[in-house]
RNA sequence: GGCGGGGUGGCAGAGGGGCUAUGCGACGGGCUGCAGACCCGUUGAGCCGGGUUCGAGUCCCGGCCCCGCCUCCA
């Protein structure tokens, strides 16, 4: 097993990754605050951790993900009452629009999807045992943790509490005793109307706490991989720490990792720029591999930039692999490689290079997820491959085979290529093709030109693509 | 102001002291009935100023500029 390197913002250098049991990664990421659609920021994190789940997988180990949703909040409360509906009844809606948006990007779901609204008696529990440490305190507002009490205050962030009073426009609550502390419970305020009682009077959790009750319910007071957005180093990840290490003296994982943010046209993305751009509108015009293609054509620690072209050449890059891909498809199924078993010089040296290629898209891989590199070397050998195939050099079927095979499951790794097993259906399919296209050739060689165009543009129609190259017509499945 | 990440060819975007990144594009040519695909070639780069070195996009120092976070934020 390849050794594997992250860069974790705890310690701010890359490190060889060691999970805290030998085969086994525990992984909790931030998911979204539900009060509105997903748009492609939170896109890039969920796409970027999925992939980082199925490499860990990939690569030999058993991987338990935890993604959060956050269904009690501020601006869910506020929305709701503009909408004039409850709370609980917004957040529900956008829960179940976030899990379609979710499966539309063809993500497979974590392990636990927990929501805050299901935990509040572990969250009072949590809170309680704060308090009995004297790390947080009772207010008329609620509840505060005592920022001071944490010595280790700022370590995520890199910053010490000097910093953060100096200019910081730190939000003044009448029963804070700090202004660097934050609320663990928030007191109900009349126009509010989502609460729970407990030992403080009716309210409910503030921002932070949910995930540490959270992560440490379905992973342990420990685990291995804590993930977001790098926009909640501070003060979201920060307070976790904090919270958390408060009880159980531990940090709560050992490897930080955070995805750079997505703007859009240089420009941040924001409501009141209304350059919010929804991942359910984007999937209306691109397929969840194009975009996921695209996001992991870029670094994950990388600002990126979308624009309405960046998509587009997305899907223009990624069409690279799914020629080859449906080509070798397309050979095997047609049947006439059945005969060769010998595998020539230059399918051998075809054959090698899959071995070269993988090395390197393992290597960068493991240093700290680099799959922009690794999709360079899938796409190299997707050319390779489609010209060797153009150039007539793949006779054997068994190369076709292992090649397809090949492409298929680096694919997959990355979500990037749609499932299309050769069914029975295809192979009817491909037959029926085939029958078409040697009649057209009956045409072609005769100098029929009309009608040989006339049945590739009829095919065309139909989503059948026709290139005629060296060794005759090749053709797929466009879409 | 503090912290963090950057500044690479027309665009996107890697690597990271000497070895073609890659993709999109542009230009010329080949193949081809046409279209497409494919092939060959050309084009074109490293923010600025110093330094280290036989040699620097790549390391060091100093600038300049951009972006993010520091407030709700993936």
């Amino acid at each position: 097993m390849n050794r594997i390197y992250i860069f974790n913002t705890l310690t701010g250098r890359k490190e060889p990754f060691e999970p805290l049991e030998k085969n086994r990664v525990k992984m909790y990421v931030c998911g979204p605050t539900v009060y509105d659609d997903v748009h492609i920021g939170h896109a890039r994190t969920f796409i970027f951790f999925d992939f980082v789940r199925k490499f860990l997988e990939y690569v030999g180990y058993d991987v338990r993900y935890v993604l959060n949703i956050t269904d009690v909040d501020d601006k869910i409360i506020r929305a709701a009452r503009e909408r004039g509906i409850s709370s609980l009844d917004y957040a529900e809606e956008y829960t179940r629009r976030f899990l379609e948006d979710y499966l539309a990007l063809k993500l497979r779901p974590p392990d636990v999807f927990p929501r805050v609204t299901k935990h509040i008696e572990e969250i009072i529990d949590f809170i309680q045992k704060l308090i009995d440490k004297n790390f947080a305190y009772t207010a008329p507002d609620g509840v505060y943790y005592r920022v001071k009490a944490f010595k280790g205050y700022g370590k995520l962030s890199k910053r010490s509490l000097e910093e953060m009073l100096v200019g910081a426009r730190v939000e003044v609550s009448e029963g804070k005793k700090d202004p660097l502390d934050f609320a663990l419970w928030k007191a109900k305020k009349k126009e509010e109307d989502v609460c729970w009682s407990s030992p403080w009077g009716s309210g409910r959790p503030g921002w932070h706490i949910e995930c540490s009750v959270m992560s440490m319910k379905y992973l342990g007071e420990q685990f291995d991989i804590h993930g977001g957005g790098s926009d909640l180093i501070f003060p979201h990840h920060e307070n976790e720490i904090a919270q958390s290490e408060a009880l159980t003296g531990k940090v709560p994982a050992r490897y930080w990792i955070h995805v750079g943010m997505l703007q859009i046209s240089g420009e941040k993305m924001s409501k009141s720029l209304g350059n919010i751009i929804k991942i359910r509108d984007i999937l209306r015009r691109y397929s969840p591999e194009v975009v996921k293609f695209y996001v992991l054509n870029t670094h994950y620690r990388k600002p990126v930039d979308y624009t309405e072209e960046s998509l587009e050449e997305a899907k223009k890059t990624l069409d690279i692999v799914v020629r080859a891909y449906d080509a070798l498809g397309t050979l095997i199924s047609s049947g006439d490689y059945k005969h060769s078993f010998r595998i020539t010089d230059e399918e051998m040296n075809i054959l090698y290079s899959i071995r070269g290629t993988k090395d390197r898209v393992l290597d960068a891989l493991s240093d700290d997820f680099n799959t922009r590199e690794a999709l360079k070397e899938l796409m190299r050998l997707s050319k390779d491959v489609y010209q060797a195939i153009v150039d007539d050099k793949i006779k054997s079927l068994t190369v076709a085979f292992q090649l397809r095979e090949f492409i298929g499951d680096l694919s997959n790794l990355f979500g990037i290529l749609e499932e299309k097993p050769i069914s029975e259906e295809h192979e009817i399919l491909a037959r029926v093709i085939e029958e078409i296209l040697k009649l057209r050739e009956e045409f072609r060689k005769v100098k029929n030109w009309e009608v040989a165009d006339a049945i590739r543009a009829a095919l065309n129609r139909a989503g059948i693509h026709v290139d005629d190259t060296r060794r005759g017509p090749v053709w797929r499945i466009i879409r």
